[in-house]
DNA sequence: TTTGGCACTCACCTGAGACGAGTGCCAGGA
DNA sequence: TCCTGGCACTCGTCTCAGGTGAGTGCCAAA
């Protein structure tokens, strides 16, 4: 049915649209395109792949434009990488590394991301849920006032206040730091509930009410809530071109608003470490169904990711470049979070 | 020149035109207000108030909209306080109430800034160099590997991670905790280079190549980089009504993505309880001059405010409830912040 | 299977005319 | 001096008709 020069008409197609974004008729395509058939026969063959529901026309007499299933076709089968010039990648890198801290590196990523690609940028915190606890510390700020502040190994920093019904000593703190530490020192934040379950029974008597509290803030903290955030830029990308969104700017806008949305978005990716391409009403995230989505997992090397990020735009984008950007950033992103 | 019946059309047009958003003529004005005057003599008023700048039309044929000059009037002159209902109240109180740390406040008020008001929200991160430090951690990550972690007073934490060229022992970590300690607790982070500067011949000599390195971190990070931040939400809120920009989203966007534009935005109040408002042209700000900005400090009462809050608009906004909640989303921040 | 030819469709542009909201001005009245 | 009704005028908007041209679909011939 698609032999190989069917295939080619509808590379042209999209290569074009993308360029110019006005519907790319028989004849131009023919000239432009070194073909090597005349206009009737890339009609022929554009009538073909309509039937096939790869392009449409917007009215009769206007040229083709490609469909969501034409843009999936042409993905997966028809764009070739495109691979970062040497001055990309060592801008990529030289910017990610002047990061001072984690929220610093997301940050700096976002920016380059949607600089790179032209497109909205979308990066996530490094998932708490799936990090390792590097340290937790317990902070004697006032008599009945603790600080407690966990660090993992992903960069992530979380603090949270805690008032104490009772006045605490200081040796107290240390006792409850030498109860906790070991327990939670490498351990997989989702395992955590299960590593602090027969503390209130190993430790000293004296110690229970102040370590009930400090317990239940922990796990409520880090356990039951593992807050996930997004860090989102380039927005203006947007209206980039007026053409790309005429009415449906708004639903855009506001699904990027929601973090949740995002977050579900993101985590999506079922195998992480390739890049996965959302296209138009593939996404199952209302107001996002006249975009495409690229996302990828980034993280430590050969194990499971901590976070993902990505780029949102309009289904008529250079996908071999977003793609490949993407890909890019997260694996410096990775290295980052390996090396910190 | 301008009497209390000009005064009186000038303040009818501009609640007209802001709920309306479509230009008022003399006719429909004299009738839905109670002004008891003919609509020839309003258009009268209304030539006078085009001389003098404050309205304008948009060609011969059309009503008449306010300008620059107009709103300005209006705010200052016209426009009376809209408090908030007991309801909005409570629910701006319970909805902050809920914040686990700061950065949750910072979230849930831009959140909930921009839906009081329907406006793009603005909500600066209380500024490190304005709060004072409460604590100064210092934890033993590993053998050459510190974290800092910084506590002020606004509830805002900073942490860096130090590399130490040499291997550290635990007790000289807990010597540089005292060392730290007392001369920074309680210090305006804006004096804390000052008070540091004794630092190193005050110190027991074995431990100056570490506390160099830790002294530089420290400064660095708080002195000479005092980084501020801003949180933004609602920009959908833009594209609410398609007519309030019709080519100049584009920059507005860019405009609200540049950090350092919005901080000067904020930063520029010169007396902090007031709330400011910037509309149109007054704005320094290249690309929101087609916006009105409505801006506020907060802070602990009766102090320097730590950080700022508004809303970014149309010039067509209302003034009145947009002050209102800016206001009141400043003061209840300022509480939270104290309270912690 | 490809190609040239040809009729056809239909969005887009343009200009003319009708419409009407709103204005500016003027003369008369309170 | 100020307000009012009246009236001519302006000008954006809407609608309709006709012309234009890019692009298509189909067919018959190579």
């Amino acid at each position: 049915m698609l032999d190989d020069r069917k295939l080619e008409v509808l590379r042209a197609i999209v290569e074009d649209f993308v360029s110019t974004n006005e519907p790319v008729g028989s004849k131009a395509l023919a000239e432009r395109h070194g073909l090597g058939v005349s206009p009737a026969t890339v009609r022929n063959d554009m009538a073909t792949l309509e039937d096939e529901g790869f392009i449409t026309h917007p009215h009769t007499s206007a040229g083709r434009i490609p469909t969501d299933k034409g843009y999936r076709l042409f993905v997966d089968r028809l764009s070739t990488v495109k691979p970062l010039s040497g001055a990309e990648r060592r801008a990529i890198q030289t910017f990610l590394e002047g990061a001072v801290d984690l929220d610093d590196v997301v940050r700096r990523s976002v920016r380059l991301l949607s600089q790179l690609t032209q497109q909205v940028a979308v990066v996530q915190y490094p998932s708490l849920s799936r990090s390792e606890v590097r340290h937790l510390e317990i902070v004697h700020l006032a008599p009945n006032r603790l600080l407690l502040v966990l660090i993992t190994d992903s960069g992530r920093v979380e603090q949270r206040v805690l008032e104490l019904p009772t006045v605490v000593a200081a040796e107290e703190v240390s006792q409850l730091r030498q109860v906790f530490g070991p327990r939670l020192h490498g351990a997989k934040l989702i395992d955590a509930a299960k590593a602090l379950e027969d503390l209130p029974n190993a430790a000293p008597h004296s110690l229970r009410p102040v370590l009930t509290s400090v317990l239940s803030v922990v796990l409520s903290t880090l356990v039951e809530r593992p807050e996930e955030r997004i860090a989102i830029g380039g927005t203006a990308n947007l209206t980039r071109n007026a053409l790309d969104f005429p009415q449906t700017l708004r639903p855009v806008l506001e699904a990027l608003e929601e973090q949740v949305v995002l977050l579900r978005l993101i985590g999506e990716v079922n195998d992480p470490t390739t890049v996965h391409v959302k296209i138009g009403e593939e996404n199952s995230v209302e107001g996002l169904r006249s975009t495409s989505v690229v996302t990828v997992g980034y993280g430590l090397s050969g194990q499971q990711p901590v976070g993902g990020l990505g780029v949102v735009g309009p289904t008529r984008m250079d996908y071999a470049g977003n793609i490949s950007s993407v890909r890019a950033v997260a694996r410096y992103v990775g290295d980052l979070l390996a090396g910190a």
